[in-house]
DNA sequence: CGCATAGTTGAGCTATTTCAACATCAGTGG
DNA sequence: CCACTGATGTTGAAATAGCTCAACTATGCG
C-alpha cells in the first residue's frame, strides 16, 4: 500500500488514514484491450491506477477523442464516482494494466470523516479542470503543428526523448494518424526533432516551443 | 441575500451560514466588454454572478474558444480560487453585470469549519468536469450542423423558442460567424427552425436530435 | 435619422481528411 | 533464428468541410 502515497488524493494522510482507505479497496487486472468503464453505467467506483496505462475517451460516429491517458499512480473516474452519476466518457486498458478500485459508498462515509481526503479530492478535480481547459485550447484554437508541437512539449518532462505512438497522439489531439505522420515528418524536414523506431529526441526545444503557439 | 441561495455552492446551507457568507462578500459592477478576469493573474477571488451574463474563454493568436458562457445565478473562478494558481482564462461581462466577489482566504477559512459547503464545491466541480468533458466531444468530433443542432438543443430547457446571437455561437461551437449563418440557413431550409430578428423557433425537436449526432 | 454592430451571401482557398497502396515493426510459433 | 502475421506507420492523390476575404444587408440604439 506504498502506492497510495504516491497517488496525489492520499499524498498528505497519516498512516493510519491510509489503513482505512486500504482496506476499502480490492485490486482488478485488465488486458491491453479490455474496457474498464463505458458511458451510462453508474459510477460505483472510482479507480486508481497501479500498474499500465489507460485511456479515457469520447466515441461518436466511429470517431475517438481521447480526453486524458492515464499512467502509474493515478487517478480517474473520481468525479462521476463522486456524484454517483453515469461516467461521462469509455475508459479502456492501452497496456495491460492492474487498478485498484474504491466503492463510491465507502469513499463518501470515509470523506465525511477526514477532511482532509475533502480538500486533496477538490485539488485534483480543479486540476483536472486546468487540464480539460488547456485541452479545449489545444483543440480548437491551434493547427495541427502547434498540437503536435505542444504535445511533445508536454510529454518531456526535462528529458530530450519521448515515447511516441502516431496513431495514440492523433486520438489525442484530435487529428488524423495520417496527418500526425505528415506533420512528424516537417519537424523532422525542420531539424527540430528526430525519429528512431518509435522514440522522439527533440533537437531543438525552443523552436518547439515557438511553433506551439 | 436571498440570491445566495439560489447558488448551487450554497442551496442547502442553513441560514446561519448564510449569514457568514454574506458577511465574506462585496459586489462589483462591470460594462459590457469589460475583462473580469485574465490569465497570468493570481486568483484571490472567486465570484457569483448577481446579474448579466460572462462568457469564460480563451484566446491563442487572435482567435477566441468560449469555454462556458454563465448567467443569472451561477458561480465561476471557483476552481482555481480554491488552489490559488493562475486563472486558466479570460473572464469577460457580454452584458452589464453585477458581480459578488469572495475572497479565496475568507472562504478556505469556512471551509474547514462547513464541511457541507466542501461537499457543495466538489459537486459543482465533478458537474464542471462533465460539461467540459461534453465541451470536447462537441468541439472534436461533431459537424457544424450537429455542433449548431446539439447547441440549440441544449440552450431549450423545455421551451421552444430561444434567443439565438450568430456571433456568440460561433465563439461557443468554434467556428466562424459565417459557417454557423450558413448553417442556421441550411436547418431553415430542412424546416427544422424558423428564425425571426434574434430569436430561434424550434419547429422540428426531433430532427434537431436526430442532427445532434 | 444615421451610425455602429451584427448577420448574410458569394467565391475562392487551404488545412485536414479520406481512401488506397505500400512499408515497417513487434511479436509468435515453427 | 527466421518467416509469418497483424498492427502501426508512411506516402500520394483527391475530396471536402470549414475558413477567409469582401461586399452587402439588416438591426438596434442614441
Amino acid at each position: 500500500m506504498e502506492l497510495l502515497k504516491e497517488v496525489p488524493l492520499f499524498s498528505n494522510l497519516s498512516e493510519d488514514q491510509l489503513e482505512r482507505i486500504g482496506r476499502l479497496l480490492f485490486s482488478k487486472k485488465y488486458l491491453k484491450g479490455e474496457v474498464i468503464f463505458s458511458p451510462n453505467e453508474k459510477a460505483e467506483f472510482f479507480f486508481i491506477l497501479k500498474r499500465g496505462k489507460v485511456k479515457v475517451f469520447k466515441t461518436l460516429n466511429g470517431k475517438e477523442q481521447i480526453i486524458k491517458v492515464f499512467e502509474k499512480p493515478a487517478l480517474f473516474g473520481e468525479a462521476a464516482s463522486f456524484t454517483g452519476s453515469c461516467f461521462p466518457a469509455w475508459a479502456e486498458a492501452i497496456e495491460d494494466s492492474e487498478v485498484l478500485l474504491v466503492s463510491r459508498k465507502s469513499f463518501l462515509n470515509l470523506l465525511k470523516e477526514e477532511p482532509e481526503l475533502g480538500m486533496n479530492l477538490m485539488a485534483v478535480m480543479a486540476q483536472r479542470l486546468f487540464y480539460l481547459t488547456t485541452l479545449v485550447e489545444n483543440l480548437s484554437l491551434k493547427s495541427a503543428l502547434s498540437k503536435l508541437s505542444s504535445y511533445i512539449l508536454s510529454k518531456l518532462e526535462g528529458e530530450e526523448e519521448i515515447n511516441f505512438s502516431t496513431s495514440l497522439a492523433a486520438m489525442e489531439l484530435g487529428l488524423t494518424k495520417e496527418t500526425v505522420s505528415r506533420t512528424l515528418s516537417k519537424l523532422k524536414a525542420l531539424g527540430v526533432i528526430e525519429k528512431k523506431k518509435s522514440k522522439i529526441r527533440v533537437k531543438n526545444r525552443k523552436a518547439l516551443q515557438e511553433l506551439s503557439c
